[in-house]
DNA sequence: CCGTATCCGTGACGATACTG
DNA sequence: CAGTATCGTCACGGATACGG
């Protein structure tokens, strides 16, 4: 007993759960997604159009990667022209209020932020 | 009265406050950090001993953008040999709680998303 | 309408070596 | 001990063009 045990009680490792998870919402189109979502499912034009700014590759690669991880469900209606509709997944009903509070951080925090890195910029600038 | 106003009520912007912070907190050892600081001030070794994998550089780089925002608070000490204290700001910890459920989160729904690839990539990798 | 395929710039990330 | 400097890799993200 005269040992100490080693540490590793909590998860500070380069490839843990957290990462897993934050990598993902660090994905520039992934929480957007979500958000456009929260409401109603949505055809991949209307998601496209609701989101500015994104293209139809990197649209594509983010609703592939959500529905891998079942954040999103796709659903394909056999019409024509084809219609193809996104809906967010029971688990990612769990995950939205957290990065809901996540935004209203951001929205709030914002300005100090700026506000900080000014100083910051002026302050290592210069001197 | 009977045009409908054009929307942008919120932000799914390319560029927006979600964005700024998601970014942010989406880089690879940034929470990790946080998580590290939240008992007590540390020293840059000792980080560096807890963040399991990480190089000199990127902590430098995480630890330094960490203050840009003042998310953090470094603060010198001029002995020898030198030594140099990292601390969470206020401002970092009304964003700790919030990382922190998302921590909880994550490794709440790793399990279920680990099968839910596995499920996506076998019904797409052949079929 | 809903994608896939290809090409490419840029920046995150890391390994290594050197400085105060 | 606590960094800085340099170099290399890789994948995120975007523009464009084509296919079902």
């Amino acid at each position: 007993m005269s040992k100490k045990i080693e540490l590793p009680p909590d998860a500070f490792l380069k490839v843990c759960a957290s990462r897993a998870v934050l990598s993902r919402i660090g994905q520039k189109w992934t929480v957007l997604a979500m958000v456009a979502l929260q409401d109603a499912p949505m055809r991949f034009g209307a998601i496209r159009h609701r989101l500015e700014g994104v293209s139809q590759k990197m649209l594509t690669q983010t609703l592939r990667a959500m529905e891998r991880d079942r954040l999103i469900v796709r659903n394909v209606y056999d019409e024509l022209p084809l219609r193809v509709e996104y809906a967010l997944s029971p688990l990612a009903c769990t995950l939205l209020p957290l990065v809901v509070s996540l935004k209203a951080w951001a929205e709030d925090a914002l300005k100090a932020i700026e506000t900080n890195n000014r100083a910051f910029d002026q302050k290592h600038g210069k001197e």
